[in-house]
DNA sequence: TGACCGATGAAT
DNA sequence: TTCATCGGTCAT
């Protein structure tokens, strides 16, 4: 399997984001390889976009990584407790960015369940803060570059668009006028799937 | 320095 | 549906 190449994160936003619905996510410890298929996306639309941590131009520390050019990894934590994993798109004049919101175990599943107490496998990384547990994504790997170090994306499966459902982003309700926008996407019919509303 | 709040998850 | 939990943000 070919590693995706840096002019596939430099395009649009969207496109990146139902592109990489198929692709495989990689995370190479000291002699363990934690992977899984990326079955949910939500896509971020920068300086124009409410939900987004880069609205209206805001860069703080915690935003840099969402400057720098696509292909980067944004980490961030979420209600005091949890990561949530980014891949950075487009250049350093648009901060955006996609969030991987649930992939299907492929590697190191026993790892995974050792990183998360949970009975069953479709419990492990369905869920935007459950993949960086089971999967020991931290603030450690915001900013790095994909496909440089011990992270990786890899081509894999193209999945068709009849496939792909577009909806509204979870957990974005005081938005306003971008709530409602169909930025997340996901495999239709997959169990791996956060909420399958719908 | 401190008040407020969240791109969640797990229990109920 | 409810709520724990604490770092990041922003206004002092």
């Amino acid at each position: 399997m070919k590693s995706l190449s840096p002019s596939f994160f430099t395009r649009s936003t969207k496109v990146v984001a139902q592109e990489l619905l198929g692709k495989v996510l990689i995370h190479k410890m000291n002699n363990q390889t934690l992977s899984g298929r990326i079955v949910e996306t939500e896509a971020y639309l920068g300086v124009k976009d409410k939900a987004c941590h880069t609205f209206a131009g805001r860069k703080t520390p915690r935003t840099e990584a969402m400057y720098l050019p696509g292909g980067h990894a944004y980490v961030y934590l979420i209600y005091g407790k949890y990561y949530c994993l980014n891949v950075v798109t487009r250049t350093e004049a648009h901060p955006e960015a996609v969030l991987i919101r649930a992939v299907e175990p492929i590697d190191g599943l026993s790892l995974m369940h050792k990183n998360r107490k949970v009975q069953k496998a479709k419990d492990l990384t369905n869920g935007p803060g459950k993949l960086c547990q089971a999967m020991q994504i931290t603030k450690q790997q915001n900013g790095m570059l994909f496909n440089q170090a011990n992270l990786f994306l890899l081509e894999d499966q193209k999945i068709p668009k009849k496939s792909i459902v577009e909806c509204p982003r979870i957990g974005v309700d005081y938005a306003e006028e971008a709530k409602n926008w169909p930025l997340r996407y996901y495999i239709k019919n997959n169990i791996f799937v956060s909420k399958l509303y719908k």
